[in-house]
RNA sequence: GGGCGCUUAGCUCAGUUGGUUAGAGCGCGUGCUUCACACGCACGAGGUCACUGGUUCGAGUCCAGUAGCGCCCACCA
């Protein structure tokens, strides 16, 4: 960057710093990230990479502005930042997103079109278009968002190196992707299992235990009567000697019904283990099974196993050996069934058809009135359904309940590493450090292997197929795998080795795994994407493992304990030494912001008006892990500061001459006290508390201006000589050289402007602030000592009496006073000589009387209220000789 | 049911190892065109630090419990 003239604007605004900085900021590469510097000299960040369908909200401009404080600071440290950004194209909401823009659906069986071009306008009925030419489309529509989400990120200052983006659908993703999934079958730790899975049936897709999300719903109790299959008499507590009570809220799952089951030690159903009952309408045999999960004290303390009711059932189908009786579809509706000889065991076959019939097809919401008027008329309802209100697992993109499907998945092994992920969690600096339950608490908590995939088509395919034997039939256990110079792959249009492409589908031919990985599975390899793994081994020996992972403390359970298993399996280390969670930003009714409460205000909307500056300001008061109200008038606070920032520095720039030494007591003891703001501040940007790092230097900026600058001002015009001037000088530039470097990382706008009127280069790129070279800023530091402080404090006292008086007094400040009479202890007085000049300046008191006594006393003797207004005061503008 | 966090002025929040009279900003009130700034300046009013008990010479701060709010987790028939 060249070095611009001191030039000090008239009338410095805010206005337009965005627009002039950001392009400069970008030709000169100050945020370009150095790939030459070693390990030890580069900190590196793991971006959380947006999802790009839809729009940025005040939220993210929240959070990703945390992120870019601590890069800032780095960067001044003298660390080579590595900060990319990524935009997280693969998933769910983006395919929606492209399904009605352009009018198309994904059919995986079809085979990749390279002519194809999308409708103008959406058709009708959606066209039908192969997985390639779906996710061409997918990347079309999300690189204009992805355009729109720079511009905000630049508009708002982040640090971002723009050369370093990457997108989770990019195939440079895809290929790490596929990549990390192949090295963890070669070492068999992920596996394919047909098995009881959680399934969305609005999506059609399987999902992970980490996506749920629990949700009142209404419902009722239903009270069923399940009849003794023999004639064992006289041990059940209905007392009519053939039949026993559950209550069930699913009533439609009784054709799913496989047992009862009761817990050990409960009296009432001791008898009945062994036993078997028969399951009304239907008529199939069950056993009473005991179980320690059941619970005596719910409904009858019986309860009927169904494949698959919730996750319950799915324990003790599992534990007590049990056969699967499916009902439910992928599609949520009641599926065909067979009862009798050929297909379904009951007593009475005819009848269990003809009740079943009537259900078929129906979803299970609809399929419950149904089966409960069967159940009235057969007269095995007993009573009426009692309205309850229960907690139902959703998906939480999801409209309706999760069901509970057996179908063939893949699940990568997480059980058996829990103990090592906790050790992991525990080597992980946390900022704020409780945040590291919320991960010990999950990983604790786990009960499965994580299902990673997904019955989806936007997203990365599972890099293998299956061979088909002599009757087509797939053969699972012979997976075909590519090698891996031909990642990524795309197994619905590319063929296996040792296949043609025409014996897709065929007899003896093969056919690809049509599933595409979780969007987690990809997206938990971000250190791996970022840092370059495959792609420049280099860059990522200088990267990785990075030193920051920032993000909200919801993904937790998500994104950040998948990428530290994914590290530890691939790696054995963890991806990151620090992790940074952001709290959410909460709406004044303190709910979590969001789109669908329209309560979401645009950000560049909030940039625009309060200025870039001014929403970080507001943003950086977050502390890390707090959830912070959304409040325009904190940012209406920071852009003051900023103007602040703008016309403090004018005035302090605005007399360069004379230059010299500090040597006036007043001046080493502002710059004796911002010395200490200076460690504080680095304290805090080291524990990642940029919250902290703002306020002190805030506070002391404040004093700064109301109180050093007043009383310096007189001095710094010449009033009292050149030495006092020029000590008033050079406390000022280094002071103001000082706060704005504090301040870069919170106001990388306004401080960039006011550094390029007077200093080389950019602010963001200069040392941080060492307390070192304020000392050295005086003729002999050792002299920056307490007494020096007590005189600008008891400066400061005497600034606050006087003003308060002329206040009460509701005298104006061109009004001199004719004396102050100041009565105090010997040792207060004795600071009185050093600071009596430059407060008769601040104050215009004409003298100061000095009384040694006690109490302590300042009192204003009286106006000079005959003045002519505007008139001349003593000693104006004078500069010494 | 388990866990984590929060509760300080009307509002948003500081308050670091316990130590005089509890702080800031916004808002409110009063006054002031002051040669960096009216996008400003000065001054003022405003608090039983959620509650109860304990430790201590001394508690907003430490301990125990209670209540309310928020979040996370749980095998919620």
């Amino acid at each position: 960057m060249s070095l611009p003239p001191l030039r000090i604007p008239d009338k410095p605004a805010l206005e337009g710093l965005e627009s002039k900085w950001i392009p400069l900021w970008e030709a000169s590469g100050v945020y370009r990230f150095d790939g030459s510097r070693p390990r030890a000299d580069v900190y590196s960040i793991d971006t959380p990479p947006p999802t790009v369908s839809g729009s940025l909200h005040v939220g993210h401009v929240f959070s990703y502005t945390h992120t870019d404080l601590v890069a800032r600071f780095q960067r001044m440290r003298g660390k080579a930042v590595f900060y990319p950004m990524g935009w997280d194209d693969n998933g769910l909401p983006t395919e929606r997103r492209v399904q009605n823009y352009y009018g198309v659906r994904c059919d995986p069986s079809l085979p990749y079109d390279p002519s194809f071009v999308p409708p103008a306008k959406p058709e009708k009925h959606p066209i039908s278009v192969s997985r390639p030419n779906f996710i061409e489309l997918c990347t079309r529509l999300t690189v204009e968002d992805e355009k729109a989400f720079e511009h905000l990120w630049k508009h708002l200052g982040l640090s971002v190196d723009w050369a370093m983006t990457y997108a989770t659908i990019s195939r440079a993703a895809q290929r790490v992707s596929q990549r990390a999934f192949l090295n963890l079958a070669r070492r068999g730790l992920v596996y394919q299992l047909e098995a009881p899975t959680l399934w969305d049936v609005d999506f059609r897709t399987a999902v992970a235990q980490a996506e749920l999300e629990d949700r009142e719903r209404p419902g009722a109790y239903h009270r069923i009567r399940f009849a003794l299959s023999d004639g064992v008499s006289g041990i059940n507590p209905a007392g009519n000697g053939a039949a026993v009570e559950i209550e069930t809220t699913r009533p439609e799952l009784i054709p799913a019904c496989v047992a009862l089951v009761a817990h050990p030690d409960d009296e009432r159903y001791r008898p009945l283990f062994g036993q078997e009952v028969v399951t009304p309408l239907f008529g199939a045999r069950v056993p009473v099974k005991p179980h320690a999960l059941a619970d005596p004290q719910k409904g009858s303390g019986i309860a009927m196993i169904c494949t698959f009711g919730d996750i319950t059932d799915v324990t003790w189908w599992r534990e007590l050996g049990l056969p699967v009786r499916a009902v439910i579809q992928p599609d949520g509706t009641l599926g065909r069934a067979t009862w009798g000889a050929a297909g379904w065991e009951s007593v009475d076959s005819v009848r269990a058809q003809g009740y079943y019939d009537q259900l078929t097809g129906l979803s299970a919401a609809k399929a419950q009135p149904v089966i409960v008027s069967q159940l009235r008329e057969s007269g095995d309802l007993v009573g009426e359904p009692r309205p309850i209100t229960h907690v139902v697992k959703f998906y939480e993109k999801g409209d309706r309940p999760l069901e509970i499907l057996t179908s063939r998945q893949w699940f990568v092994r997480t059980m058996d590493f829990r103990d090592r992920l906790l050790e992991r969690g525990r080597e992980l600096e946390w900022h704020p450090s409780y945040m590291q339950t919320r991960f010990e608490n999950w990983t604790t908590g786990l009960n499965g292997d994580w299902c990673i995939s997904r019955q989806r088509f936007f997203g990365v395919p599972f890099p293998v197929w299956y061979p088909l034997d002599a009757e087509g039939r797939v053969n699972y256990e012979r997976p075909l795998w590519p090698s891996d110079d031909q990642l990524p792959v795309d197994p619905s249009t590319d063929t296996p080795a040792g296949y043609q492409a025409g014996q897709r589908g065929q007899p003896d031919g093969f056919v690809g795994d049509p599933d595409i990985m979780d969007t987690w599975a990809t997206s938990s390899l971000t250190p791996q994407i970022a840092c370059g793994w495959l792609d420049d081994p280099d860059r990522f020996s200088r990267t990785f493992p990075m030193d920051l992972r920032p993000q909200a403390h919801d993904i937790i359970r998500t994104w950040l304990f998948d990428s530290v298993l994914r590290s530890e399996l691939e790696h054995g280390t963890l991806p990151w030494r620090h992790a940074a969670i952001s709290g959410w930003v909460l709406d004044p009714d303190r709910k979590k912001m969001s789109k669908s409460k329209g309560n979401v205000v645009t950000p560049m909307a909030l940039l625009e008006e309060h200025g870039s500056d001014g929403v970080r300001y507001w943003a950086a008061k977050g502390a890390p892990g707090t959830d912070t109200a959304f409040d325009p008038n904190q940012m209406k606070v920071g852009r003051r500061l900023a103007i602040k920032v703008l016309n403090a520095s004018k005035f302090a720039l605005s007399v360069a001459e004379p230059r010299g030494t500090v040597v006036a007591p007043v001046d080493r003891a502002v710059l004796k006290k911002l010395e200490s703001v200076v460690v504080e501040a680095t304290e805090a940007f080291d524990a990642y508390d940029y919250a902290r790092a703002l306020q002190r230097t805030e506070t002391f900026f404040w004093r700064f201006c109301d109180d050093y600058l007043e009383l310096v001002k007189g001095r710094r015009y010449g009033e009292q000589g050149t030495e006092g001037a020029a000590s008033a000088n050079a406390t000022l530039s280094a002071s103001l050289s000082v706060l704005l470097r504090l301040f870069a990382p919170f106001l990388p706008f306004v401080t960039e402007e006011v550094w390029s009127w007077w200093q080389p280069g950019s602010i963001h790129v200069a040392p941080w602030p060492k307390p070192e070279e304020l000392r050295s800023r005086g003729a002999d530091h050792e002299r920056v000592e307490q007494a020096d402080e007590s005189a600008y404090d008891w400066a400061t006292q005497v600034l606050f009496e006087v003003r308060k008086q002329r206040s009460e007094a509701k005298q104006p400040l061109k009004v001199p006073i004719s004396g102050v009479v100041i009565r105090a202890g010997r040792a207060e007085l004795d600071l009185m000589p050093v600071v009596e000049a430059d407060l008769r300046s601040a104050l215009r008191v004409r003298a100061f009387e000095l009384v040694v006594g006690e109490p302590r006393n300042i009192l204003v003797q009286g106006y000079e209220v005959d003045e002519a207004p505007g008139g001349s005061r003593t000693g104006d503008a004078e500069p010494a000789p």
